[in-house]
DNA sequence: TATATTTACGTAACCAGTTACGTAATTATT
DNA sequence: AATAATTACGTAACTGGTTACGTAAATATA
C-alpha cells in the first residue's frame, strides 16, 4: 500500500486513523492474554473511575474527551457487566454519579501488570524510533490548538492567491468595472451621491487629469479590486485614498492590503507626506482594513459625503 | 485533558484516533472553502482514480487500504453524485470497473490547488516540530510490521513472569506435584509404564540417591513445572534429563526453559560432560524446547519405554 | 415568587468504517 | 465435462463513536 507515498501528508488524518485501528484490533487480544474482562472502549471509563472514587458522566467524558452520550452507553455496558454501579447525586439529583463495584476494583488491581507490560512495549517501541510518535503527537495537537488545520490551510490559500493578484494602472478598459463595483458597495450600504456619480463616470477628468491616480487589482485576468488616489486642495493632506472596493467573489485573497499598499506606495512616489481617507464605521471590514495599513483616526474635517462619519490619516515614512 | 499525562503511552491507540478526528473535522470545511464537491471520506477512492484510468473495486481497496465493501458503499455515492460511472469489465464479468467522469476529472483539476495549500499547511506543521509526526507514524508502522504489538506485550508478559518464577531443589513437599504433573502428560499421550511408576513414586530411592537431581519451578508460591536429572549408567552420558514437565495454567512463561538451563548448570556442577534424552516427536513443544536448548538428534541408543521415539544429545561447554 | 436560562443526562438517529455472508463468474482439478 | 475452489462484489448487520433533541433539575433573574 504506498497510497500514502504518493498521496503524501495530504492524507495524514486518514493515516492516522488507519494507525489507531491497527492498534486498537491488537487491544482485545491483550484484554483476552490477559482474562481482563474490559472492553477496550471501556478503558477510558474505567481508567478514570479507578483513580477516584465516584464521577457524574459528564465530568467522565470532559475528563476523557468523549461526548457525554459516549460515556452513557458504556457506563450502561459497563453496569450490566457489573463492573459499575449508579446512584442518584443526592445534593443534585441530575447527577449520576458512577463507582467501581467490588468486580471492578478486582479487575483494577489484575489489570495493573497489564499496564506495565503495555506501557512497556509501547515505550520500547518509541525508543527505537528516530522520530518519537508519542512527543510529535503531543507537539502536533499543540500546534492545533494554536491555530486549526483549518486556518492554516486558509492562509496558505490566501498567500498563494494574492501571488497571483497583480496590481496594474487604470485603463480605460476597467471604466465600467470601476463604476460597476464602486456602485454595488455604495448602494448596499448607503445612496448614491452627486459627487459619486461624477467622479465614476469620468475617472480621467476628475481623478487622473487632477493628479491622483486609480490601481486595479487583476486575478486571472479579470479586474477583482479599485482604488482610487485622489489630489487634495488642503493645507494638510496631498492625497485623498478613495473608492476602494473588492469584488465580493475576490474576498479573502487579501487584495484590500494589496491595494492599499500600492496606493500608499504610489503617494509616496507622488512626493506626498501624509494621505487621509473618509469612510463609515459600519463598514467594519474595511475599517479594519485601514487600522491594519496604518491608518489612525482623526477628527475635525468636513466632508462632502453624507455617508461618512470617520476620518483618518496615514503619515507616510519616507 | 490531561487524561493522556496520567494513563501514558497505555492509551496511544485511542490518542491517534482522537488527533485523526480533530483532523477529519476540519477535512470537511476545507473543501467546502475550496468549492470542492467532494466528501473527504471520498478522498481516496477519487485520488487513485484521478492517478490511473479505470480500476476495479477491490484494486482500489487494495490501494486505499480499505475493506471493498467501503469501497462499493463510496462508488456507489460517488456515482449518484455523477462523480464517477461504473462498467462491467469486459474480459472479467465480475469486475466492476470504475472510472472518473467528466465532472470528476473537473474536480480533479480545481482540487490541484487545495492539495498544494493542505500539503504546505501540513508540511510547515512538521518542520516545526521537534518530532515530525509523518516520520513517527512511517517508523512506528514499520516497526508494527517486524512485530505487532500483540506479539510484543505477549513478551513483555513472559519476561516479566519469568523473573518470578524461582527454581529451587526438590524437597519431599512437592512429591505429590511430581507424580501428579508427570502422569498428566504421559496419559495424555501414552501409557504409564512399570519404570514411571517406580521413579515417580520413589523420586529419593530412585533418584537422588544415585547421584541425580530433581529441580522443581516455583511461581507464586506454587509449584509450576519440575525437571530431573537421573546418573546414567554408560560410558558416553552422565546424566539423562528427563520427568520435565510444565503445569499448562503455566504454560507461555518460559519455564520450560528456565527448567532445562538449571538443569544444564546442575549437570556441569556435577561434573557431566555431555546430557542425554529421549522423547517423542509428537511432543512437538517439548521437542522445540529441547533444540532450542541446544541439544541434537542422535541415533542408535536403546531405550526401556516404548513410548520414545527419538534420542537427543546435548554437549556441555565448560 | 414566577419565569427564564443553564446543566445533566438519556434516547434516537446518523456516520464511517468494519465483518459476515451470499451469489455469480472464473479458474483449477479430477 | 463435471465438480471444487477461488475471486469479485454486493447487502446486511455490527461497532464505536458522533450530533440533535427532549426532559427534568438546578440556578439566575425579574
Amino acid at each position: 500500500m504506498n497510497f500514502f507515498d504518493n498521496v503524501g501528508v495530504m492524507a495524514i488524518g486518514t493515516r492516522l486513523r488507519m494507525l489507531s485501528e491497527k492498534m486498537s484490533e491488537d487491544a482485545a487480544r491483550i484484554y483476552e492474554m490477559y482474562e481482563v474482562d474490559l472492553k477496550p472502549k471501556w478503558f477510558p471509563v474505567f481508567y478514570v473511575l479507578s483513580q477516584s472514587k465516584e464521577k457524574s458522566i459528564t465530568a467522565i467524558a470532559n475528563e476523557i474527551g468523549h461526548s457525554h452520550p459516549s460515556v452513557s452507553k458504556i457506563v450502561r455496558e459497563m453496569v450490566r457487566e457489573g463492573i459499575l454501579s449508579e446512584k442518584k447525586d443526592t445534593a443534585d439529583g441530575r447527577k449520576n454519579n458512577v463507582i467501581l463495584t467490588t468486580k471492578g476494583k478486582k479487575i483494577a488491581d489484575q489489570i495493573l501488570e497489564q499496564y506495565r507490560d503495555v506501557a512497556h512495549a509501547v515505550q520500547a517501541m518509541l525508543d527505537q524510533s528516530r522520530h518519537n510518535m508519542w512527543q510529535a503527537i503531543e507537539e502536533f495537537e499543540f500546534l492545533l490548538e494554536q491555530k486549526s488545520l483549518l486556518e492554516r490551510v486558509k492562509e496558505e490559500k490566501k498567500q498563494r492567491e494574492a501571488e497571483k493578484v497583480q496590481i496594474v494602472s487604470f485603463d480605460p478598459k476597467y471604466q465600467a468595472f470601476f463604476k460597476r463595483i464602486n456602485e454595488e458597495w455604495i448602494n448596499a450600504y448607503f445612496v448614491m451621491e452627486e459627487t459619486d456619480r461624477t467622479s465614476l463616470e469620468n475617472p480621467k477628468e476628475y481623478i487622473l487629469d487632477k493628479g491622483g491616480d486609480i490601481l486595479v487589482a487583476v486575478y486571472e485576468g479579470e479586474p477583482v479590486g479599485v482604488c482610487a488616489l485622489i489630489k487634495m486642495d488642503d493645507p494638510e493632506y496631498d492625497y485623498e485614498l478613495a473608492k476602494m472596493a473588492v469584488s465580493p467573489k475576490a474576498k479573502g485573497k487579501g487584495i484590500g492590503w494589496l491595494l492599499g499598499k500600492a496606493i500608499e506606495d504610489r503617494a509616496r512616489v507622488l512626493g506626498a507626506k501624509k494621505i487621509y481617507l473618509e469612510s463609515n464605521t459600519i463598514l467594519k471590514p474595511a475599517i479594519n482594513l485601514y487600522q491594519k495599513l496604518g491608518f489612525k483616526k482623526v477628527i475635525g474635517h468636513t466632508t462632502p459625503y453624507k455617508r461618512c462619519n470617520i476620518q483618518m490619516e496615514l503619515e507616510l515614512k519616507p
